[in-house]
DNA sequence: TATTGTTATACTCTATAACTATA
DNA sequence: TATAGTTATAGAGTATAACAATA
């Protein structure tokens, strides 16, 4: 598509748009994770680290930096206070004495399940306005974001 | 539509890839800002605010508040940075003495014409796997998250 | 020499609470 | 008594740079 006036005010518009959606849903959200009165709270960021540790079982800082699309210096950060609250564990890596594995607590573990049960409500709560035939066209126009990039592109 | 798990698991796929892929855009909505040598640093959170006071004319930094989403504290706080950076100016409001009125300085409203068209390139190059209707129907989609709400909802 | 994660430091965005000046 | 915006303070998330331990 050329690029016109009129195409950037429209392209404009949509991301404006998607910005501002994003903005008031993280915005219920976070509020709404708070509320949740769990062990341990649980922010966006905190949660998607979370989430992508108990994937992956264990997992380098390194690598969860990179996954998570931030600097080891911040996934230091989230650890510190995530250890402290409980959630996660560092142990050294057998594999290699530089670094530093991640996994997710006993007591996170028993959590886990309830998280990402209200994780769904909480999101089918938001999109209560979309029908099941609008949330795929979303999810696969949302997807277009991501065409033609290289490897497994996560955050 | 009634919650099940089938629902919840793609509500939450659907909020997850709109999560990603807004932190994505940004990412590389910041970076190309930044490397536009402007006369002044143009984060995301300062160029809403910019623009809503360019929008507006001249508006009291409590309204600006509302309108942002944000509480009148970090208007100040940004306000305070982007006055340092010469782009818009404090005057006191005739009309109630305790309320303060925000405008662009001229040299600011030499360079929107600038910001605006690059705003336009950027938002359009970020689209560029994007049909003009599936720009179209994506817009649609993010209306409704929006639908059914009380008064005009800005941010 | 390169990599892993840390300490030291700092910046941006955001907020709550207490206060000042005005309404 | 209520409102507009500030000072004082804080916390979360993010980053860069220098460094220690290890590869």
């Amino acid at each position: 598509m050329e690029f016109t006036k009129e195409n950037g005010a429209l392209a404009v518009e949509v991301l404006d748009l998607m910005f501002r959606a994003t903005r008031h849903i993280q915005h219920e959200y976070e509020m709404k994770l708070e509320s949740l009165s769990l062990p341990f709270q649980l922010s966006g960021p905190r949660l998607r680290l979370l989430l992508m540790v108990w994937r992956a079982e264990k997992i380098r800082m390194n690598e969860l930096a990179s996954k998570l699309g931030v600097k080891p210096r911040t996934v230091t950060e989230l650890v510190d206070a995530l250890e402290r609250d409980g959630v996660l564990q560092r142990t050294p890596d057998p594999d290699d004495r530089r670094a530093t594995l991640l996994h997710l607590t006993e007591d996170a573990l028993n959590q886990i399940t309830r998280v990402r049960m209200v994780q769904m409500q909480i999101s089918d709560e938001i999109l209560q306005n979309f029908t099941a035939e609008e949330r795929t066209r979303l999810h696969a126009l949302l997807s277009k974001f991501f065409e033609g990039m290289e490897f497994d592109f996560v955050y």
